[in-house]
Order: C-alpha cells, then structure tokens, then sequence
DNA sequence: GAACAATAGGTGTATATACACTTGAGCTAT
DNA sequence: ATAGCTCAAGTGTATATACACCTATTGTTC
C-alpha cells in the first residue's frame, strides 16, 4: 500500500499524455504543419502565410482586429505575422477612414503567389482528405470547429 | 465569361480557408492553448511547459532525441523549450554514458509543480470533454492520432 | 588503428504566438 | 467644450517552432 500515490500518479501521467486536448492538438499541428509547408515550399510560402493571405483575400479589405477575431489570432500576433508578408510585397496596409485602423489588402503579387500556392495546397490536403477518407475528415473538420467555439467561449 | 478564373478563385478561396487541415489545427491548437493556459495558471506552467514535464516524468530519463521522437518534434525545438524548465529547476539535464547524449529527468521541485498542476489539467480537460460528449471526444482524440501518423510518415 | 560515416546535440536565424503595457484617436456625458 | 471612457493598434518581452549549419563523440571499414 506504501507505493499506491506513486502508482496512481503514473496511471494519471498517462491519462494525460494520450488524452490532454491541448498536447494533442498542438501535437496533430506540427506534424500537418511540418507536412503542409514540405509541400507548399516551392510557392515561396509557409502555410500559414498562405492562410494569411487567403484570409486577407477573402475578407477583401479589412482592420487588424476584425482580421484577428476570424481568425481567433491574438490581435497583436496578427500584427506580427503581417509583417514579412508586407516585407514580401503580398500585402500592403494603409491607414483607415477611422485614423485609429489599418487597413491590410492583398497586392498584386500577394494574387501571383496565390495562384502559385493554391495547386500545392489542393495536392497535399488531397493527401490528408484521401488518408483518413472523406468522411472522417469531414467529421473531424466539424468536431475541431465546435472544439474551438467551446474553448473561445469557455 | 471574362470574369470566371476570378470567381473560380473566390470558390477556391473559401474552400481553403473552410478546410485545410493545417489552417484549421492550427487555430484549434490556439484556442485550446489559450483556455488550457488560462485554467492551469495557478500552477506557474504554461500547458506546453506541463505538457513537457508530464512527458519527461513518464520517460524517466531520457535523451533529447528520444524525447523530440516522442512529441513529433522537432528535436532543436526540444531543447530549446526546456531551457526555461531547466532555469526554474522542474527538470535537470546531465551528460549519458554516451557521451554524446545529454540525459533528461524531473526533479522534485518538478515532481510539486507536476502535483499541483494535475488537478487543474483535470478541471479544464473535464470541460471540454464534457462539452464535446464523451463519445465525440474519444473519436476527436483518434482521429487526432491517426492524423500524426498520416502527416509524419508522409 | 586511422580514415570515414553515422549519430547526438547545440547555435544562428526566422517565424508564430500571446500577455502586459503604452499611445493615440474617437465617443459621450455633462 | 472638455474630461473621461472606449477602442484600434503597436512594442517589450517571453515562449514555441523548425531549418541550416556546426561540433564532438561513437561506430565501422579497411
């Protein structure tokens, strides 16, 4: 009986290692991350550049909060991550009519690198799609779209 | 006609940003982090500093390389987030036998702040499973691991 | 046993992420 | 009109992540 905290320890140790939400998201990111920009690496593009400017492409011409708050990005990590983007030309922010805003639109060659990205992107999330099969990916899709409405609300 | 390539790349666009994988874990892992870090912040650890001495405490002492295997991680990531670990005195990192290895284990100090912390990992990792249910949890957690394995082997 | 390959690890650099704090512009109530 | 509040954004700092490159040790081959 001497060793029974110990041992309920390591049971809880190994609970958390195979069933943290958090370790195991994060873990799932890194590896599609790592696999994502492998394949998107001759547009020029980290992949999550490419969602930037896909975002900031979609959104047409938008602030930085607004931005962020789709993206459920931490305002100021956006302003960080606009950066080499607007360093790269694919993006260029001005001031706003509201002078406290800035206004981030894609460039002419923020479309150029699209194009180029979008084919590479197609490719490896075919990869993904095709590797799990439709309808889990679509399942999966859905649970980690409620999973974020749950962890951004609380 | 002469506007088709335009509107087939706003289709395009949605779709990506509807879809991809990475774009998608990436935001899930950051909403996810951000309520895991805010319910385990009474223990002084960040959840990916929790997450590390969890998976140091159950390796016992193991090499860096190993440990990066372990995590499906990068092994220079590695070794750089320990460093804050090693500065508050959770873990120690000490020389193998090879030589070349540099050998990783919890200290006591890591072994209190691993206690205090699992109450609150229990809290906060309750909520989500609960709100998610059980059963769409455990398949969220599956579909997670099968998708490492996908991503990492190519 | 010496030359070479393989292995373990660290550093330089760059990006990704977020909190605390600050600045400056717009809004509101009196 | 102005004092005070709110809102948009940036900076300082710290951690997380990974690639390219380097160093040192171990193993292998002749």
């Amino acid at each position: 009986m001497k060793e029974q905290t110990t041992q309920l320890d390591m049971v809880k140790l190994g609970i958390v290692a195979n069933t943290c939400a958090c370790f195991n998201l994060r873990k799932a990111s890194r590896a599609v991350t790592q696999l994502y920009d492998e394949i998107l690496q001759p547009s020029g593009l980290l992949t999550t550049q490419f969602t930037l400017v896909v975002a900031v492409s979609i959104a047409g011409s938008t602030t930085i909060t607004r931005l962020a708050e789709d993206l459920v990005m931490d305002r100021t990590t956006l302003t960080r991550n606009l950066k080499p983007l607007e360093r790269q030309g694919l993006i260029e922010i001005v001031p706003g009519q509201d002078q406290r805003t800035r206004v981030v639109a894609l460039t002419a060659k923020g479309r150029e690198a699209l194009t180029k990205a979008i084919p590479l992107w197609e490719k490896v999330q075919a990869s993904v799609v095709e590797g799990l099969g439709q309808n889990r990916w679509s399942r999966l899709l859905s649970d980690l779209s409620d999973t974020v409405l749950l962890a951004h609300k609380g």
